[in-house]
DNA sequence: TCTTGATTGACAGCATACTTACAATATGGA
DNA sequence: TCCATATTGTAAGTATGCTGTCAATCAAGA
């Protein structure tokens, strides 16, 4: 059957999945930020930082996959954090264009300390829903991010990233 | 009781609502991009335009309001329409610090040519989940995202907006 | 009327997020 | 060994998305 025109009307925009998804981003960032403002760290930052301390001596290319970020957006990430001292970048040994990432201990002491202010963070995103639509959103959620993984320009490839990593750092 | 300490996982990461938001955002874009790209227009732009369609004449702080958007973004966003002769600024007679925006013939026609690639974007972002699932999935994020419309730093204020927005032009 | 305070659009600056391109380096096969 | 190819980090360019600040303008009260 031929589909008949859509309206256009600002419904059409408030009612639009795409629409919902950037809106909630936003709610998030903002959030995250208020909640997490004593320690100035983004929540791009704040995921470099847990990936760099569950996988110390990571390389930026694999830090990209394994959370999911654009490579040249993740290297001034990193340059940032670099610059407030939370993460160092030193030479691979074995191969000289690689740089080996490893939080410095102000960078580990940093994330130690603001992960009660990033629960309460991501306590306060999903706060207006009742407790039960707060798991049944988490699960649709989790299942479309992973269901669509291969649509994004940075797929997650979590596991993939540390096969080849070496222990060796 | 003393809540226990958190541990620092990626899983953490991954479970988070603010991750899945901010990676279920990237994927959104993508698929938008990807569909809409012989049209040369951004999500952002495609909500500016229907939204100076449905107001023709509102101004930059209204428009900002209408559809939740940062008023100095928003600015570089016209500033591109109106390079693509997209979208015309007129000043206001009645308020010398006003300019007034309204699509131009070719801003109209891109519009509603445009429909049906932002139609298959947003459908294709829930593709994966069953029919019923994403029903609930809408449901849920509308709910969340009006119930924390304060919590952002750019609520939304689609009525308020057009109260004051005379029909004068 | 004059002046205080608010509004509007513009700008500068920082931080994602993506694209393409490039130099240095590595790797595998001829 | 040499060469085509791939990888790594980096950079330039575009586009959101936010923070500030600022000048011009407007509106409302003393």
């Amino acid at each position: 059957m031929p589909s008949k025109p859509t309206p256009i009307t600002m419904d059409a925009v408030y009612a639009a999945p795409g629409y919902l998804f950037r809106r909630m981003q936003q709610i998030a960032v903002a959030i995250f930020v208020e909640e997490c403002k004593a320690f100035d760290l983004t929540p791009v930052q704040y995921a470099a930082l847990v990936s760099i301390h569950t996988h110390p001596g990571i390389d930026a290319t694999r830090l990209s996959a394994v959370i999911a970020f654009d490579r040249s957006t993740l290297g001034n990430v990193i340059e940032r954090l670099e610059s407030k001292a939370l993460v160092e970048r030193k030479p691979a040994r074995e191969d000289k264009r690689v740089k080996l990432l490893y939080l410095t201990k102000a960078g580990a002491a940093t994330l130690r300390e603001i992960m009660p202010s990033v629960e309460r963070a991501q306590a306060r995103m999903l706060q207006p829903l009742k407790a039960a639509d707060r798991k049944v959103l988490l699960t649709l959620m989790t299942q479309l991010v992973d269901l669509n993984n291969e649509a994004s320009r940075v797929p997650l490839r979590a596991e993939d990233a540390l096969e080849h990593l070496g222990k060796s750092g």
